[in-house]
DNA sequence: GTCTATAGTGCGATAGAC
DNA sequence: GTCTATCGCACTATAGAC
């Protein structure tokens, strides 16, 4: 029962992608439900706190897919240098492809709140966490060392989040590409 | 006649900082008027175009206060990788400092009205190039080579804006501090 | 240059029928 | 679970007095 479609989840993909186009601010319930096609009465009775918890559940959706992503590119490369350039070159071509970035970037919507919703501002604070921990746990696997892993895991996620941004105001994927090169050679540096 | 305060500068710096916390969308005119406590008819004055007006201004104003900052601290110093340092060090403490953001990180704006608001999204792209060539020009005075230096000028962007975000979620300037010992170690690799 | 008043729209949210 | 109607509010923007 996995292609089952809820209003829920249909509300959800909807709300996901246009929090990432236009931010939080920038997206009202009534797009939402006008685009989904969804029911219109039906989002409070799903989402009873109303817009915030549609942002909160929307997060965590982005972050399962970005996550699920990273961790499957990034697993059984020789090195963490090529594991990087093959997932980050996926990312590039994200934002060359499609006008579409699905589960990408929560740094919009984390800079938004970041003053304004205590909540949101934490949801995407744990998003961010988990990147780094994926990162640094990806480098120790490749023979990074704790310490030096948790360092670069915070720059990578720092670099890949300014990457996209970057990107996103270019309106192609040329500025992931850059950076991937120069993450491989910080890669290959710091592991000698 | 420095110190003078006119009133479309009161709207500006106020408009400036409250874009910077909140976003483009997040802020209303009417909250511009009253925290910067101008006169509330002058505003259709002082910026016909409206809203995207003064956003456009506020841009070209965060881009001049960031790129005069970013040139005093990286000037003068004894290699690339010690003007970063300096730099960022700076940079970091204003985020542990103030609650105030001021002239920093236009990475919200830019991505709230990538898809959008043509106008600004431009104006935001033509900031980061300026970054880029700040950085790539700060790089060649500390003797790296044209092609080189572009190519670590847009990592450089990627890395400092990505790093913002972290800080400002985060809500103190560790990620800042993290990265710049990674990108300290970049630039004496890529100095050889 | 400044101020008031208000038009006109869209928002988030609620109540209640079905 | 769904839908309609509507409240109250905030927003951008304009018109016109001073």
């Amino acid at each position: 029962m996995k292609g089952k479609q809820n209003t829920k989840d249909i509300i959800l993909q909807t709300a996901t992608r246009l929090f990432q186009r236009q931010g939080y601010n920038g997206t009202g319930l009534n797009q939402i439900i006008e685009e989904s096609g969804a029911p219109k009465g039906s989002i409070y009775y799903h989402f009873p706190n109303g817009k915030e918890e549609i942002a909160i559940e929307a997060i965590s959706m982005m972050r399962k897919l970005v996550l699920e992503g990273a961790e499957k590119d990034l697993s059984g490369k020789s090195s963490a240098a090529e594991a990087f350039e093959y997932y980050l070159d996926n990312v590039a071509a994200i934002f060359d492809a499609r006008e579409c970035i699905d589960g990408l970037s929560i740094g919009l919507i984390a800079s938004e709140t970041a003053f304004t919703h205590e909540r949101l501002r934490y949801s995407c604070e744990m998003v961010f966490k988990d990147f780094q921990t994926l990162y640094a746990g990806i480098l120790m696997q490749y023979g990074f060392k704790r310490e030096s892993a948790e360092e670069i895991g915070i720059t990578i996620a720092a670099m890949i989040e300014g990457a996209c941004i970057l990107s996103i105001t270019y309106q192609n994927g040329s500025p992931i590409r850059r950076i991937a090169k120069q993450l491989s050679l910080l890669l290959t540096m710091n592991q000698e």
